[in-house]
DNA sequence: ACATTCCATATCTTTTATGTATGTTTTGAA
DNA sequence: TTCAAAACATACATAAAAGATATGGAATGT
C-alpha cells in the first residue's frame, strides 16, 4: 500500500464516481480502477459497490474513508512540522545561564527578542556556573549558554562575545571608602576579598588575579562565595569586599555600596557559547540573532574564548 | 511522498548505515540513497548527516523518525481494522427487539452466543414494536430486529423464523377459570379482552382475530395495551383477560394466572428481520449464527414473512 | 601511502503506473 | 423491445519511476 492508494481512494469515495475522481487526481479512469482494485486486494475486501450510475461505499469503505483521511492529514502535519523545525520555527533550545549573566540587560533582551520572533520554539532555561555549563555543552545536555569568557580550550565549542563591562567594587556601607566615587584597586590592598572558587569561572578569576598583580598586591582571601549573586549579601554582612560585574549592582542590597574602580578595571566579559556543530536550526537562528545584537551595540573586546 | 519513503527512511535511521538498510528493505544501496534524497528534497531539509562511517540523524531526522514510525503503525492498524470489519469481527450492529421478544429464551441465547464469538462487535439494542422496527429497518436506522411475524410485504426485507410457540391465556387470579389447567378459547366468549392496537403488530393481531373466529365468537375489546408486557399488569388489575406469547409468562406477576389454550391455540412466531442487502459483515455473521441456531432446535412453521 | 569503508553519481534494466482503445453491464428513453 | 448513453472493467501499449550494476570520491585507520 502506498499513499497514492489512499489519495485515489478518497477521491473516488468523495466523488462516488471513478471517471470524475480520475479527472480530479489527474489520471485516466482505467488506471484509477486498477489502483483501487489493488487496494481492495491488499485489504482483502471490496471498498466500493459498483453500479451503473457510479459507486457506493461498502461498510469497510465507509470506515476506511475516515482512516485514510486522518492518515493523509497526519502526513501533511508531519511534513510541515519537519519543515518548521528545519527553518528553526519550531523545536527546543536548552539555554544555560552562568552566575549573574541574566542580570546583564543584553541577555534578557536577546531572549525577549528571540521569543517574539520564534514563539513556537520552547526555551528551557537552566541556571548554573560557567564551568558546569561548558561541560554540559560538551556532553550535549545544554544547547547554548551565557558564560563568563574566556572558557578555555574546548575544541568543539564556539563562543560569541556579547558584552564586556568593567567590574565594580562592592564594599560594605560602613567601609571607610564607601562614599568615594571611584577608588584605585590598590587602595584596598589591606582588605579581605570574597571571591568565587577558581573552578566556577576560571576566566573571571584569572582576570581578577591579573588585576591584583597590576595593582601591586595579592589580596587576603576570605570566604569563597558559591556563586556571584551570593557575594552581595556576604559583603553586606561585612565578611569583606569584592569585585562584581556591573550588572550585579542592580541587586540593590542595603549595606552594600558599588564603586567604580579608578584606573584600569578588570572586565567581566559575557559570551554565548555553543557547540560548533550546532545541531538544531532553532539554535542557529538563536545564535545569529545574538550575533546581530552583539554587532549592533557591541565594540571593545577582541573575540576571545 | 509515499509510504515507501517512510519505510526506507526508518531502515536507514535504525541501521545508521545505507548499505545495511538497503539490504534490510531488500534493495541495493544506490536506489536507497536516491529515495532518501527524494524524501529530503520534498521535506526541504536533510535528514541525515553522512560521514565515512555511516550516517547520523539530523535534528529534523530525529523528529521524523517518530512521525514516520507512528504513521506506518497507523497504516497497519487501519489495515487490520478494515480486515476485521470485513470478516465481521469488528463493527456495530443495531438490534431492535419488538415487544416481549426478548423474553423468548432463544433470543437472549442468540445474543449471548454471538457476543461470545464476536466480542469486538458492538451491539446496540433498541426496544420498540414490530411496526416501528420494520420502518427502522427500511430507513436503515436499525440493522436487524426480532419481530413478531409475519411483517407484511416489505420488499427489501428478509425475515428468518426463529421460534413459534403457542400463546397462553392470561387471566386474573380471581377469574372463575383461573385454576383450570387448560381452557378452550370459546370458554371466554363473554370476557373482555385486552389486546394491542393492530398497528403495533398486525401479524399477531390478525392471528388472534382468526383464532376468535375459529372459536366462534368475537370478543368484547377493552383497553388497548401500549405494548405486550403492559398487558400483564392490566390483567392483574382486572381490566380483562388476554392472550400472550408463552415467553411473557416468565413475568410472574401476583394476581395473574397463565393457562394453556385447549385445542388449536394461536401462535406467536418470532423472526429476525433484516435488509436483504445486509451491508455489514458483522450483521451477516449474526444472521448466519441465527440461522444455525434456528435450524438446530427449530421445526414447525414454514418460512413466512 | 594505501587499502578499506561507505555514500554518491551515472547509466542501464525492469517494474509499475498511466494512457488509449474497447468491451460489458445497466438503465432510461424511444 | 430495442437502442443509446453512462460508467466501470479489461486488454494492451507507453512512459515514468523504481531498482540494479558499475564506478567514483571522501574519509579513516593501518
Amino acid at each position: 500500500m502506498e499513499l497514492r492508494h489512499l489519495r485515489y481512494f478518497l477521491a473516488v469515495a468523495e466523488e462516488r464516481h471513478f471517471t470524475r475522481a480520475a479527472e480530479r487526481v489527474g489520471i485516466q479512469q482505467p488506471p484509477l480502477s486498477l489502483q483501487i482494485k489493488q487496494l481492495e486486494e491488499e485489504l482483502g475486501t471490496p471498498l466500493f459497490v459498483r453500479h451503473s450510475r457510479g459507486v457506493d461505499l461498502t461498510e469497510a469503505g465507509t470506515t476506511f474513508v475516515e482512516e485514510a483521511r486522518q492518515l493523509l492529514e497526519r502526513v501533511e502535519q508531519a511534513k510541515t512540522h519537519i519543515q518548521r523545525l528545519s527553518r528553526g520555527e519550531a523545536g527546543r533550545i536548552r539555554i544555560g545561564f552562568a552566575g549573574a549573566t541574566y542580570f546583564e540587560p543584553a541577555v534578557p533582551a536577546l531572549i525577549r527578542d528571540y521569543r517574539a520572533r520564534y514563539p513556537d520554539v520552547q526555551l528551557q532555561p537552566q541556571q548554573s556556573n560557567t564551568a558546569e555549563l561548558v561541560q554540559a555543552l560538551i556532553d550535549g545536555s545544554v544547547d547554548a549558554a551565557f558564560v563568563h569568557t574566556p572558557i578555555g580550550s574546548a575544541p568543539e565549542l564556539a563562543c560569541l562575545p556579547l558584552v564586556d563591562e568593567a567590574m565594580l567594587l562592592a564594599l560594605p556601607a560602613n567601609h571607610p571608602l564607601s562614599e568615594e566615587a571611584a577608588v584605585p584597586l590598590s587602595a584596598l590592598a589591606d582588605d579581605t576579598f570574597i571571591l568565587l572558587p577558581r573552578d566556577i569561572s576560571p576566566g573571571l578569576y584569572d582576570r581578577l588575579i591579573v588585576a591584583f598583580q597590576q595593582a601591586g598586591f595579592m589580596p587576603k582571601l576570605g570566604l569563597e562565595a558559591p556563586q556571584i549573586v551570593s557575594i552581595v549579601p556576604m559583603v553586606a554582612a561585612g565578611f569583606g569586599v569584592s569585585l562584581v560585574p556591573r550588572a550585579v549592582s542592580q541587586i540593590d542590597t542595603p549595606g552594600v555600596r558599588y564603586l567604580s574602580i579608578a584606573g584600569v578595571a578588570p572586565r567581566a566579559p559575557i559570551g554565548l557559547a555553543y557547540r560548533e556543530d550546532a545541531g538544531s536550526a532553532a539554535l542557529r537562528q538563536f545564535i545569529s540573532l545574538a550575533e546581530a545584537g552583539a554587532s549592533t551595540h557591541d565594540a571593545a573586546d577582541s573575540p576571545e574564548r
